[in-house]
DNA sequence: GTCTATAGGCCGATAGAC
DNA sequence: GTCTATCGGCCTATAGAC
């Protein structure tokens, strides 16, 4: 691929201003508005300069990416060492900015390979980092799960990404019961309670259902919420 | 805008054609491929034509997006009136087709705004259907929910999506235990049984946490699955 | 390291003939 | 309804001068 010719530094100041500038681009406008011409002239350079430091335009994406990706997962392990770490991260996983930057990174990912294989590396290792913060909290508020934590990670991430997602649509039917929900669910889990609500939330009826045959009554007190 | 040119009406093969091809090309190659030369060739038409039947390309993204929306709108009520709507609802969700091609409109939608109407409209009502036959499976199957219908809704469209969305791209990671933990709550559910596992799943442990002081106790005794 | 020049291509959209 | 012809624009990427 890379034939003959001549490429920039990686450490070099212009390369990480094409990037900077890339992120900015692309977090506004959407990637499609990242080609060498509005790029460079964002930047203050000729468009040319681009592919002396990068050969394709996906070599650029690749880049904003990885560095996107690295300061993600920095802060990610910091929040997780905090003293309430699922608070903490459910909090900055809402941050509209972030999420839709990563909803353009997604997009790109769907179509080209390289993207997408840097993408994905990047999920798998938020995700490591997030389980690992969840058994953290469990230890240090003194709360025994149920759930294998990796499932808990998966709808918190589910979640928290359609709430962004939506709410850039300007969809926000339930996104407020949603937020108290799992904000009361996360302050039950800090003082070590179990939630007093359920996953699917259901309690047993007094009466038999029409259609199915209950295989066993479930204990119908349970303690409230203040 | 549409100032005086001359333009095809509603119910023309040819703009039904366009509008399939249109579809057809966006799952296969993402949205970036559907431009007027590309479809036209796909459908054997001169790309001009397209121009005939719809001002801009926007205008045929929205007719894309509608006759989708509307399709599975109709699909998903057919579902909801089934004797187990969750289960099928469910499994329905858990198409890849389907969700990468919404994949597709969610992207486009990010920066054009007659599109992200569009797809605002969708979601709004398929949360609407989606929470009536949550309603009704509960009815159905003799169970009284704890967490507002809304929520749970919510709940499993963030999940199901990000299933998806993860898998497209090679993240597999978790996707077995986030599928038998919710397959054994629809399962409960469907018997009338609380899921035999909570929320964030949590129960309080012998020993109190050392930085957080647990307002109660919880009690610990629950049936397991078998 | 940054520039000028340029090849070669695809794009949306319009005008007007048939 | 469908076509031909065409305008004006933006795109990636390369070659080679400074």
């Amino acid at each position: 691929m890379a034939k003959t010719r001549r490429r920039g530094t990686e450490h070099s100041a212009t390369r990480a201003l094409l990037i900077e500038t890339a992120e900015h681009l692309m977090r506004e406008e959407g990637y499609a508005a990242v080609t060498a011409r509005q790029l460079a002239s964002k930047a203050g350079l000729k468009s040319q300069l681009l592919h002396y430091y990068f050969e394709t335009m996906d070599d650029l994406f690749v880049a904003v990416i990885r560095r996107r990706g690295e300061k993600n997962l920095e802060r990610l392990v910091k929040l997780a060492g905090t003293e309430n770490p699922l608070q903490t991260i459910w909090q900055a996983s809402q941050d509209g900015e972030t999420a839709s930057l990563w909803m353009e990174f997604l997009a790109l990912a769907n179509h080209r390979k390289a993207v997408r294989e840097e993408v994905r590396r990047y999920i798998e290792q938020m995700r490591i980092v997030q389980m690992a913060a969840l058994v953290r909290h469990f230890e240090l508020h003194g709360v025994t799960s149920r759930v294998p934590a990796i499932v808990s990670t998966i709808f918190i991430t589910g979640v928290s990404s359609l709430l962004v997602r939506e709410s850039a649509l300007g969809v926000l039917i339930g996104h407020q019961e949603v937020r108290e929900f799992v904000d009361e669910c996360l302050r039950s889990l800090t003082e070590g309670r179990i939630p007093t609500v359920l996953s699917l939330g259901a309690e047993s009826a007094s009466s038999a259902p029409p259609a199915a045959k209950p295989k066993q009554e479930a204990k119908a007190e349970k303690h409230n919420a203040p």
